[in-house]
DNA sequence: CTTGACCTTGCCATGATGGGAAGGCCCAGG
DNA sequence: CCTGGGCCTTCCCATCATGGCAAGGTCAAG
């Protein structure tokens, strides 16, 4: 078995533990697409490539791309998330920079929060004095049309 | 005072009650940049011009766009507001269908809520346990690596 | 006439994601 | 050996609503 200095074969890599690109996406829960897309914007460093230029992933790699999957379901940006990669693998962090950018985003969730809960309320409001009949009578559009700002 | 059969000049115009598009975005506080734009995906219908090729708008237009502002307030799509307008503008309409529009918008406003809330409340929780100090130790970067979907 | 504010069109960027095309690779079945 | 189907590669385009910039025309005041 000859060390292929290069680039391996898919099936031997495979039999090193590593994983193409599908299977990475199984195991993560990010898509190929988003795989792809993370390594051309620098979030994840160049995959090594299979002597036929397929992307290789070791273990280390889908728990750096699982730990992007669950920064993304708490709804980080990827700008922030590129900051949260760089604390979690920097031993010399500290804790009050990893709070800080997580308060921060809560704190922008609360203000989106209130302002959507804002519409909501209006439009629920509006909805039960409208008669929803086949009269064209309307106080959503009347509303709509006044422009009350 | 022969009137121009073809297009006016802007003071004519102006002492007509109409509007440039300057006057028009600060009356409406629709940005002159989206009047244009609503123009050209036919959300609103292509706008008189001047002589010289400026857009005139004239209050029922003004009206118009302060429709828009207020449903994009109220964050109607774009898709919606085209429907909003074409329900304001039909005499034929019913009520019910002006309704089903907003209350359809309602429901998904409620469920991005929702989702927003649950992100939220997640961060809290685990702010909470984090230190916030000069310590690397950090429950939030746990959580992340953890992956717990 | 000059200056500055305003208008015109047109192109590019955002942020995160999906879609699709054109072509190459890999494996299994015949 | 050949073929089919499924996976991979890169590249471009679309979304949604909005802003920015650039190059050039217009208008009103000094």
């Amino acid at each position: 078995m000859a060390t292929r200095a290069t680039r391996p074969e898919l099936s031997e890599a495979k039999g090193q533990g590593l994983h193409n690109i599908g299977e990475a996406s199984a195991q993560t829960g990010v898509s190929a697409k988003m795989i792809r897309h993370y390594e051309s914007t620098g979030l994840i460093p160049p995959a090594t490539r299979t002597f036929a230029n397929y992307r290789l992933y070791s273990e280390a790699d889908l728990h750096r791309l699982r730990f992007i999957k669950r920064s993304r379901t708490l709804g980080f940006s990827m700008k922030q998330i590129e900051q949260l990669l760089g604390l979690w693998s920097d031993p010399g962090r500290s804790s009050a920079e990893v709070k800080q950018l997580a308060l921060a985003h809560a704190r922008d969730l609360s203000n989106r929060i209130a302002e959507m809960q804002a519409m909501q309320r209006t439009l629920e409001r509006l909805a039960q004095h409208c008669h929803g009949d086949d009269r064209p009578d309307c106080p959503i559009l009347d509303d709509l049309a006044a422009g009350e700002m």
